[in-house]
DNA sequence: CCCTGTTGAGTAAACGATTACTCATCTTGC
DNA sequence: GCAAGATGAGTAATCGTTTACTCAACAGGG
C-alpha cells in the first residue's frame, strides 16, 4: 500500500526501462518486446500506478471528459437522460461533469467557462438555453432537445430531440377522441422551441377535427412545478374551466389533478388530462396519467454517440435526429387502451 | 475573437512583463504594482484568457474539483442532494463530477479510479457502499447517510446522516396511534446501516407500544422500486397481510398503495402506510403518503461544507453529524395532523 | 553617504506524461 | 557476407502554470 500514487519515472526506476517505454506500455501505442511489456504491467500493478490525466490532458490537449449541461437535475425526465448519457460515455472511458444550471443565463455561464477551463473536449447540452452559446463556439457539442438560436453556422454541433409535434398532436387527438371540446394547453414559458412543438402539433390536431382557435385556451406557466400546475388550475377552473387539458411536463399535469381532485371534478368523468415526458410520478400519481412517452435511453444512447462521433471528427450522419413519440394512455383519459 | 483561448505566455508577450508577473496577477498572489495589473487585466479580459485547469492542476498538485458518487441519480432524495452539493461547491468555484454507481461495485471502483486520475480534492460519497474504501484512503472523504465499514481508523473522512432511528420510531409510533397492530416493514436489503436504522427503530417503538416481535413481519427487498412494493404487497397479502405497513422508502410505499388500491382494499381504511424521503412522489402520489422527512438541503449544505473543511485541513467540528427528521402525515396513515 | 528593507518584476525549475527523433541490434534476401 | 528494413528502446522537448530564487531600484534612518 503505497500511500501516493506512483508515476510513470518511478515506474521506469523500478522496472530499469525508460519512461517513454513505460508510456508506451500503458497506452499500447509503439513498440516494445513482449517480456519488457510484462515487467511493466507487473510493475504498475504492484505499484498500483493511477495515470495523472492532469499531466496527459496538458500534454495532448484532449481530455477524456465532457460536460454536460442540465437545467434541473432532479427533472426525473433530465435526470433519466443524464444517466444514460453518463453510462453510455463511461463505457467508452469518458467521464462526464454535470452541470445544474438552473435555467439561469449567468450560473450557464460560469459553469461554461469552467468547463472550458478544464479542457473538455464536448458539451452535451440538455434542454439548453441558447444564452452562452458563444462561448463553446468551436466545441463539439451535442444539443438534446432544445434547438440553439445561433448567429452564425458553426456547424460543429448535432441536434437531437423527440418529435414533440407529433407528441401534441397525439395528446390532442387523445382527448378530442375521448370527447373533449373545451380545451386547454398548460405550456411551459413562450420561448422554447420543445414546448412551442408540443403546443403547436395540438393546435394543429385540434384544428383538422374542426376545432377554431378560440376553442384552445393556451396558458404560459413559469416554472415546471407540480404547484404550478395546481395553481393554474383553480385560476383556470374558477375562469369557465375546460374538459380536456394537456400539459407540455407532467408535473404540471400531477398539480391540475390534486387541484381538481380538491375541487370535487372527477378524472376523466368531468375533465381529461394528458401530460408529457411519462414519468413515474405520471405511471403511478394520484390520477395514472395518459402521457406521451419519449425514450430517455435511446436519447441518452444516440446522443453520446453522436458527442463522440463529432470529437474523433467524423461527421455524424445526421445533424438533426428526430425520435418517434408515442401516447400512454391512462385513466386520466378515461382509457386503459393501451397498445404498448 | 480568437478561435482558440490563450496561454499565459501570450499574455506576457502582449502587456510585455514576464509570466510570473502574469501569474501573480491573475492569482491575486505576490506583488506588483498597480499599473501592471491594470495593463494584465486588460488584456486577460480582451484576449478572453481561460486558465487552463490541467497545467494548473499539474503544478499545483490540487484541483478544485471534487467526485461525487452517488448510486441512483435519478432517485429523487439522491438527485436533491446532489443538486444543492453541486450549488454550494460551485460557489465556493469547485466543480463536481458527479458518478452513478447503480450500486456495483465493479462501477465504482471504476469510477473511483477515474476520481483519483482526475486528482480530485476529495470525495462526496452519496449512500455509498463500503467496497472500495481502501481506493481513497487518505483522500478527504464525507459520507452521507451509510456509513463506511473500514477496516482501520483512518480518519480522513466525516459522516452526515438523518436520525434514521428516530425516523423508524416516528413511523411505528404514527401507525400505532392510529390502530395499527399487524405491522409489517419493507426494507431495502440487509447489509445497509440506514435502513437497519429504519428498522430497528420501528421494531423498538413497536416494542414499547407492547408488541412482540412476531406482530411485526419485516420484508426485505432487493431494490427501491415501484415495482417491487407492487410484487410485495400482492404476496404479503396473500400470505395474511398487514393494517401497517413501513417502507424505508417512498418509491416501495407508492407500489404498495397501487397493488392495494388494485385488489380493492381502502388506504387509510384497511391498510396504512408510511413511506421515507417526503419525495414529490409522496406528497403527490395515488395516495398522498404519509412520510419521514429529511432535509436534503441542509444535508447538501452540511457535506459540503464539511468536506471543504477537511480539503482545507482543518478538523471538522464534528466528525458524525446527525440531522433531525419529522414526520409528515397525510392521508395514507388516515390524518391532516400535519404540525408544519 | 552607507546600510538595510521594501517593492516590483524577471529567470528558470518543476509537475507527469507523450512523442518526434535517434540509434543500436537483429533479420533476411541475394 | 552485406545492404536494407524491422524491431526495441532511450533522449529530450514540450504542454501551461506556479513559485522559489534573484536582483535592481529606491527609500529612509543613522
Amino acid at each position: 500500500m503505497k500511500p501516493d500514487s506512483v508515476s510513470i519515472r518511478e515506474i521506469s526506476k523500478i522496472t530499469g526501462v525508460s519512461v517513454a517505454t513505460v508510456s508506451r506500455v500503458i497506452n499500447n501505442n509503439g513498440r516494445f518486446s513482449k517480456e519488457t511489456e510484462a515487467r511493466v504491467k507487473k510493475a504498475l500493478k504492484e505499484y498500483n500506478y493511477t495515470p495523472n490525466l492532469a499531466a496527459r490532458g496538458l500534454r495532448t490537449k484532449r481530455i477524456a471528459t465532457v460536460g454536460v449541461v442540465v437545467p434541473d437535475i432532479t427533472n426525473e425526465y433530465f435526470a433519466r437522460i443524464t444517466l444514460h448519457l453518463q453510462e453510455r460515455l463511461f463505457a467508452r472511458s469518458y467521464s462526464t461533469i454535470i452541470c445544474n444550471t438552473d435555467e439561469k443565463a449567468d450560473i450557464e455561464r460560469r459553469h461554461l467557462d469552467m468547463l472550458l477551463s478544464q479542457q473538455v473536449s464536448g458539451v452535451m447540452y440538455i434542454s439548453g438555453t441558447p444564452h452562452a452559446f458563444d462561448r463553446l463556439s468551436h466545441l463539439p457539442a451535442v444539443f438534446i432537445d432544445r434547438e440553439p438560436k445561433m448567429e452564425q453556422e458553426t456547424g460543429n454541433y448535432s441536434l437531437i430531440e423527440s418529435d414533440n409535434y407529433l407528441g401534441g398532436a397525439l395528446a390532442a387527438r387523445e382527448l378530442l377522441q375521448k370527447g373533449c371540446r373545451r380545451l386547454c394547453v398548460f405550456k411551459y414559458r413562450d420561448d422554447i422551441s420543445t414546448h412551442n412543438a408540443r403546443e403547436a402539433g395540438f393546435r394543429q390536431a385540434a384544428h383538422e377535427a374542426g376545432l377554431r382557435d378560440g376553442d384552445v385556451r393556451v396558458e404560459i406557466v413559469p416554472a415546471v412545478s407540480v404547484e404550478q400546475g395546481y395553481q393554474r388550475t383553480r385560476e383556470v377552473w374558477q375562469a369557465g374551466g375546460f374538459d380536456g387539458l394537456f400539459c407540455t411536463a407532467d408535473a404540471l399535469a400531477v398539480g391540475a389533478a390534486g387541484a381538481l381532485r380538491q375541487q370535487g371534478v372527477s378524472i376523466p368523468g368531468q375533465a381529461k388530462l394528458v401530460g408529457y415526458d411519462d414519468t413515474a410520478i405520471a405511471r403511478y400519481g394520484a390520477v395514472p396519467l395518459t402521457s406521451v412517452h419519449q425514450s430517455t435511453e435511446e436519447i441518452g444512447r444516440l446522443a453520446a454517440d453522436t458527442l463522440l462521433q463529432i470529437i474523433d471528427g467524423k461527421q455524424p450522419e445526421q445533424r438533426h435526429i428526430t425520435l418517434p413519440v408515442h401516447l400512454m394512455v391512462r385513466e386520466s383519459t378515461g382509457g386503459h387502451t393501451e397498445e404498448a
